[in-house]
DNA sequence: AGCACGCCGACT
DNA sequence: GTCGGCGTGCTC
């Protein structure tokens, strides 16, 4: 198998002298290059003429690719309909990992060596002085013992009165240790660590930890993680963004003294080279990471857990489409280990796996330490309407004074970046669009720029109108956050605020400093998008003011209700966490709505009820299947006429329906022509077979793509 | 994925 | 007449 997205594997000779077995990584020649890759099966598949057949070049001397993985890499492929190479490269995203380590580095006093022809700086002397007692050390140790450059370690070197030493690679990733003392739990906390606990080493199981914001899931689970850690396996951790939540690395330092290994996509070449031989070597005894850690190669993995299992941001939407909690419970399954799903708003989905008695369930019911569960009220805005051109209702005003006066802080949430989604001429009307896509483009007042959020296109504000050359100025439509703070700003001069969007925050560090800044009080309101729901813990923060609770609720999305449930719920739980009690103000056109009377009231399990009876009655997930087919290229006729084409060879059978063709809500992205199908399944049915003949009939130019996207998340 | 082939528009 | 843009097709 070639991680490339062709075919289903090649065929190749083995030379004589060479002694292969499934798993090994292999060279072999591809066209006129040569491309690693691995023996996926031996015998070969005889399809292809023995005289077409070329040599393998040779075997990597690595640890090959476990059954595990393998197995794993090919049923991702027949579910999602990738091909297999395509899934098989990102089991092999680090190639240099797979080379021989090379030796480090190491410098120590050379022997015989006289000082007195060197001229004796101060910071040259300490270097000395350091090694006279130490093994010899990586040049960058040195620098950072001695507290000297870098340069003039190098510089000793060259004067020769250093010498280097060879040593051999050692990956010594620090090891988290179960045995330092957890937590005192309560006793809810502490049976639902023993139920979990008692999973290890048992077999595959899959169990939902279900607990509110507060309960100690991470802590319960933390023990789960302990006790796989002393039976001597890895664990892997699945979180969404993990970049984004220092205060987990912090928690688990906390438990198991030391970080766990982490794995996302900002690391850079060498990190990822050294993690994949510290999973692959058995050193890293656990990993924290995004979706792609399901893919990285644990040699003894005995426990995953995956929190926020109900984030859709484990959907990855490119390239192979594939929803890593699903994922993550398939290789549980093929490795016969248990897998915690951990939610305090679970996905209807895995609720449908627990009450069909596939999942097990641990409940933890209370928050920790008694802290009370805020208050959620709505404000009418039909009642309460904010002046034009404003956006904070009277009775949110009145709540802010009051907690900015009781020296507390607050937060104000709208998922949405920007000053405003919408700018028009205030002379002819028209609207600044996107020329790559049917988006609108969006100011970042900020930035001084308009950007498309769909294709990342970025303009200045134009100085006159493209349609009717007036200069008398644009007007902005609706809110996002920049707008917010500056209505804020207008309306508590005294009241120092900061803006936390995906655009303002750039990267960890960014993050770590606003906490900190937070927590010491140096902000009194935090003004944010979906980031500010995150898990951060702040003690005097005691009100969160939910600008447009209706805002996710708009275009029909098959889960927008539970989703919208699910980040209003979460922003909430940001509200007094500790002594102080919390007050949540949800601001809405609809208090009616099943969604904010389920927050209001309080009523989780009723809203997953009447949730799961809609979708139910419209034959929807999780009570039956969904694949979606997008058709995309520049030429717009050919597009349509693929998407025509599908559907008049559209499937007709029995539990089967096809919607569509239609085109995409985003109906040009990027400069593409996007047409929509949907093929709906009965839960019964199998969706892949029925959409492999259906797409076998039909003949693509190359030119149009025609994605395939099995368990869709977005509708756009 | 990468690499070659081949077909059209911009230059000597 | 040739260089090179990228659309298309192939790799056991």
């Amino acid at each position: 198998m070639l991680p490339l997205p062709i075919g289903e594997g090649y065929d190749y000779r083995v030379p004589e002298g060479l002694d292969l077995a499934e798993g090994d990584f292999v060279i072999v020649p591809l066209g006129r290059r040569q491309m690693l890759g691995v023996v996926w099966a031996l015998g070969g598949s005889g399809d292809i003429a023995e005289a077409r057949l070329k040599d393998v070049v040779g075997r990597l001397d690595a640890p090959p690719m476990s059954t595990v993985l393998r197995r794993f890499v090919s049923w991702v492929a027949a579910y999602t309909l990738a091909a297999p190479g395509q899934v098989l490269r990102m089991a092999m995203s680090v190639p240099a990992a797979l080379e021989p380590a090379k030796p480090v580095v190491a410098y120590r006093l050379a022997e015989g060596f006289d000082i007195e022809g060197l001229r004796p700086s101060a910071a040259r002397r300490r270097v000395l002085t350091l090694l006279r007692d130490l093994p010899p050390l990586p040049a960058g140790d040195i620098a950072r013992e001695a507290g000297v450059s870098s340069g003039v370690v190098k510089g000793l070197a060259e004067a020769g009165a250093l010498a280097t030493v060879l040593l051999p690679p050692s990956l010594r990733p620090p090891v988290p240790d179960p045995a330092l003392p957890g937590p005192d739990l309560s006793d809810d906390q502490r049976s639902a660590a023993e139920a979990l606990s008692g999973g290890i080493g048992g077999g595959y199981s899959a169990t939902l930890l279900d607990g509110v914001t507060g309960s100690g899931k991470t802590e319960v689970y933390f023990e789960a993680i302990a006790a796989a850690l002393r039976d001597n396996r890895q664990v892997l951790v699945l979180l969404p963004e993990i970049a984004l939540t220092p205060h987990w690395l912090e928690r688990f330092e906390a438990r198991f003294g030391c970080r766990p290994l982490e794995w996302h996509s900002e690391l850079t070449q060498a990190q990822r080279r050294d993690g994949w031989r510290a999973v692959s070597e058995g050193k890293a005894g656990v990993v924290v990471g995004a979706r792609s850690a399901l893919f990285l190669p644990f040699p003894d993995l005995g426990l995953i857990v995956v929190d926020e299992e109900h984030e859709p941001a484990f959907k990855q939407e490119e390239g192979v489409t594939y929803n890593a909690r699903d994922m993550a419970v398939v290789r549980a399954h093929l490795g016969e280990i248990p897998i915690v799903l951990v939610s305090a708003t679970p996905s209807l989905e895995t609720v449908a796996n627990v009450e069909a008695g596939r999942y097990a369930k641990v409940t933890l019911p209370d928050r920790f330490a008694g802290a009370a569960l805020p208050m959620i009220q709505a404000i009418d805005m039909r009642a309460h309407r904010p002046a034009p051109g404003r956006w904070l209702s009277p009775p949110l005003v009145e709540a802010m004074r009051g907690t900015l006066e009781a020296g507390e802080q607050a937060v104000l949430f709208l998922n949405r970046r920007g000053y405003a989604p919408l700018t028009l001429c205030g002379s002819c009307g028209h609207r600044l669009g996107c020329p790559n896509c049917t988006a609108w483009l969006v100011e970042h007042r900020l930035a001084g720029r308009l950007q498309c959020h769909q294709c990342g296109y970025t303009a200045r504000l134009p100085s006159e109108c493209p349609s009717c050359q007036s200069t008398d100025g644009f007007k902005a439509v609706g809110p996002g956050v920049e707008r917010i703070a500056e209505e804020v700003l207008h309306t508590f001069p005294e009241a120092r605020f900061a803006v936390v969007a995906s655009d303002t925050l750039a990267g960890p560090a960014a993050v770590g400093e606003l906490l900190r800044s937070v927590r010491e009080r140096e902000v009194d309101i935090l003004i944010g998008t979906q980031l500010v729901a995150k898990g951060h813990h702040f003690p005097l923060l005691t009100l969160v003011g939910v600008i447009d609770a209706d805002l996710g609720l708009m275009g029909g999305d098959l889960r927008a209700a539970e989703r919208t449930y699910q980040i209003l719920h979460q922003v909430a739980g940001r509200a007094g966490r500790a002594e102080h009690p919390g007050r949540v103000l949800l601001q809405t056109y609809d208090p009616d709505h099943k969604v904010l009377k389920a927050l209001v009231e309080g009523d989780r399990d009723r809203f997953l009820e009447a949730e799961a009876d809609d979708r139910r009655r419209a034959g929807m997930p999780p009570y039956g299947r969904l694949a979606g087919l997008i058709v995309s290229g520049a030429d717009q006729r050919l597009v349509e006429a693929v998407a025509l084409r599908l559907g008049r060879t559209a499937p007709r059978e029995e539990g089967v329906r096809v919607l569509g063709p239609a085109p995409a809500p985003f109906s040009i992205l990027r400069g593409r022509h996007r047409c929509r199908l949907l093929l709906k399944t009965a839960k019964a049915i199998a969706i892949q077979p029925v959409l492999r003949r259906w797409l076998a009939q039909v003949e693509v130019p190359a030119s149009v793509r025609v994605q395939v996207d099995v368990d869709p998340y977005s509708f756009l």
